[in-house]
DNA sequence: CCGCATCCGGCGTGATACTG
DNA sequence: CAGTATCACGCCGGATGCGG
């Protein structure tokens, strides 16, 4: 954990970053529209543990849809993200894998996750204070 | 890589998803479902420089529309992220700061700003490379 | 049989206009 | 200046069907 934490620091260490560039601004935007996304960042974070078919995955990942799975899954492998492997066998097999661009986004994820795992019950906490307002 | 190989043997053990406890997947989730939304990221980037006004984070985050930053701002303030100072004047003036535990996550989101930024030329390419950026 | 493209219903999202 | 109300559109999710 705290190796992951010393990562993020070190990325986050060069200083004059806290304000985005104007001229990066777009690009930034356009970044997080894809890694900002809920799914994406699920898969990601579910293919730490290495390859997976597309089954394992859309059961590995609760909630998510069929389509998005497939979705994400092409805008990743698109974005070159992921690598996707596909058997001409039966039954069929296709297997997603991190690609060393993806691979690059782990640490930051794993410290989302870790992030959401140690914080959630103070999230929740705040939550019931604020009022029951459970957003729609 | 033998990291790799390491890890492709973790996912070949029985159960899915070994990185992420099971009892907290649920939460995980959930908090991702906050944290991993585009605006949100946004906005907890833009805060980073401090405090910030509401017409001030409208103009600084390009393409949000006033539903979705009162709407972020809201679940962001709900959920303990960050605090909101009304001054009851002529004009109304409201600040938006992070608050510590937004704070928390600024070295995460300041590395995914820092990770798109350094990463996003190599994206393009990727995405010019797999096909004519064609979301079919 | 698995992977995934397609079709349709519902809701979140965005632009505009308006209020305090 | 800060935020809400309204409406039309586009995206998400579930079921179905097809190809390999």
């Amino acid at each position: 954990m705290d190796a992951v934490a010393a990562q993020v620091e070190t990325a986050a260490l060069p200083g004059p970053c806290s304000r985005i560039p104007v001229e990066d601004a777009d690009f930034v935007r356009q970044i997080m529209d894809r890694v900002g996304d809920k799914w994406t960042l699920m898969v990601i974070a579910t293919l730490q543990d290495g390859v997976m078919r597309y089954t394992e995955l859309l059961h590995a990942i609760p909630g998510i849809s069929q389509r998005m799975l497939s979705r994400t899954l092409a805008q990743l492998h698109h974005d070159g993200l992921i690598t996707r492997t596909a058997y001409a066998e039966v039954p069929p097999r296709v297997e997603y894998a991190l690609a060393p661009l993806g691979a690059s986004l782990k640490d930051i994820v794993a410290s989302l996750i870790d992030w959401a795992i140690t914080h959630h019950a103070e999230i929740r906490r705040h939550r019931a204070l604020t009022g029951t307002a459970d957003n729609h």
